[in-house]
DNA sequence: CGTATATGAATGAACG
DNA sequence: CGTTCATTCATATACG
């Protein structure tokens, strides 16, 4: 029952390959560490707000008239792995015409127009609606990315909006900034780092976790 | 330092029994747990909603003037981004009720059903009714797109657009049964994403911790 | 070879 | 409800 050399599909029942398991000890660790956090954060929290009550999902409403929610999460990220091995590349013949197309018109093609091009390009090569719908997207997004960046010279009027993805950590809920070094686990971010250097940084060095010692 | 016979990281070479393979993956599954208890804990405490100075939300578009943040892959620096995700994301056991839900009954889930969903999924992660509300929007609309997708020919039908059912599907790997109510995000831990960015040590490229490869 | 970038795709949320 | 936007993930490819 010697290991596989492969992680490939399933090794066997009950056996794991040291790779397996040491990502499952980092992944405990990692766990850890935001428990860490979470119960650092929450103790500075607590020690400053009394405990109320959260009503926060209570009053919602699906309605979608006026209700400025925002829902941090920070739970598990979902992944999605579908193997895409069979990506599309539009030939070039056909990023030819989705540019022109695209030039031509900047505005969004309808579902109509997008079954067209689809139908067009299919000559050229493979190529499904979606295909031709995601492009458009993406197209649009991105150069709508890039713009701004390149040619914000005269009309620097509204740039004053930039992060307004970071301010909204400054939300200051009665000021502690202590808030901000809290390293808090949206768990993509700031955990990374953990893991990258193999060892659970400086502080985490050894976790007990029950029975099984996460170090390294 | 007490390595337990049975669980000591390294018994043979690479190899764990299925019993402490069991072991690891209750740790974990409890450790998701309680990060995401803190993680509530954390959001009710700290309930912010800094929109001041935005009227509508997260609509207005950022303008990317030094740098809007772009490649996740890059981001090492200590600018952590610590707060909330403001997207949620549905964990996966949010996701298998959804979906079953979804299958039982194709009509619109009226108000007070998406409010009994709602109630019934926030015990497996933060969840708004709004969040319920949109994902049936979304899973409609979206399955609606697929349909008269007439691809390109009769050719390769089966492309990317297809798979948008199947590929969430991920079924549970079985396992424990006493904590299938628990929101842990089934066989893959979601931070494979983590090990799996270049910064690690070669070992841990690619594969998740439920040993299934997942690209080719 | 390893890293950086480009880009196809997925999806939560918002708009009309 | 249908459509669109914004953001993110994953991979293919370019680059050094």
């Amino acid at each position: 029952m010697e290991r596989e050399n492969q992680n490939s599909a399933y090794v066997g029942r009950g056996v794991m390959t040291e790779e397996q398991m040491e990502t499952l000890r980092k992944q405990i660790a990692v766990y850890a560490v935001i428990c860490e956090q979470l119960a650092l954060l929450h103790n500075s929290l607590a020690s400053f707000h009394p405990l109320s009550s959260e009503t926060k999902g209570s009053r919602v409403g699906i309605n979608p008239n006026g209700d400025g929610y925002f829902n941090p999460m920070v739970a598990s990220s979902s992944a999605q792995r579908i193997s895409t091995r069979n990506r599309w590349t539009p030939t070039s013949t056909q990023l030819q015409i989705l540019e022109s197309i695209y030039e031509e018109k900047s505005g969004t093609p309808n579902r109509r127009r997008i079954r067209e091009i689809a139908t067009e390009l299919s000559e050229h090569g493979q190529i499904t609606e979606t295909n031709v719908y995601n492009w458009f997207q993406n197209r649009r997004a991105r150069s709508k990315r890039k713009q701004p960046q390149t040619m914000a010279t005269t009309d620097q009027a509204e740039d004053a909006a930039v992060t307004t993805d970071e301010k909204r950590s400054c939300g200051d809920s009665g000021g502690f900034e202590s808030y901000e070094h809290i390293l808090f686990p949206s768990p993509d971010l700031g955990i990374e780092h953990l893991l990258s250097r193999g060892e659970l940084s400086g502080d985490f060095n050894s976790y007990t976790i029950a029975d099984i010692k996460y170090k390294e």
